[in-house]
DNA sequence: GCATAATATCAATATATCTTGATATATTAT
DNA sequence: ATAATATATCAAGATATATTGATATTATGC
């Protein structure tokens, strides 16, 4: 039970299904440069991207400073569904700005 | 968006979780059972089974003054993997007590 | 119409979640 | 070791959701 509703109360929030449809479009990003596109601050997408990592739908890889979250594969059966439902919305994203590959992250 | 955050936040409720999974098991009911079944006020229920049914998940036949609430059918792929989840939980559900069919209905 | 029963809605409080700003941790470079 | 950068966590206030008790609505029987 726990577990399913720890699933599914990461899905539920604005913020966050924004973020996995963005991490969706362009694969593996650093919190700099969600920072930068979504234009919050870094404590406010750093818990939410918890959320949704102990929600099982993302994985971090560390390098070095950075933090590289993508979605998980697989996913299982639920989530994989949840990401299609989210794939067929019409969500405005933000154009993606990416700092963390030419050194300009210094937020 | 909105349809899918109403769904989602639908689910994130360990009550209606219950609910969900208790209709499964034994078909339509009415508020007045599952007040009985859960003993829960009838506020209380009658809340979660609107929003339950705003999100897709449930539909009401009303016989006199008797609202039945059953599962909807046939749910689509979303809303039917995540009953499909909620059947592999391991909840403790109460025993059904159903005083709507022999008229010792008077909560 | 009047009384009774089943359900729905409302207002107030209680509880949980989100956001922000500040601080802590971790890694790299000097 | 010190400084700088990236990320994570904490505490406080803001916002949303849940629960309760009271009231409103709807249907049935007299």
């Amino acid at each position: 039970m726990d577990v399913f509703l720890e699933t599914v109360s990461a899905l539920n929030d604005e913020t966050r299904i924004k973020l996995l449809a963005f991490l969706d479009t362009h694969g593996a990003l650093c919190v700099c440069d969600l920072q930068e596109s979504f234009g919050m601050i870094q404590s406010r997408l750093s818990r939410h991207l918890k959320i949704l990592k102990d929600g099982g739908f993302l994985r971090v890889d560390r390098c070095g400073t950075w933090a590289y979250y993508s979605i998980r594969s697989p996913l299982d059966r639920f989530r994989s569904e949840a990401l299609a439902e989210i794939r067929c919305l019409e969500i405005e994203l933000p154009p993606l700005k990416k700092l963390s590959e030419n050194g300009e992250c210094k937020l």
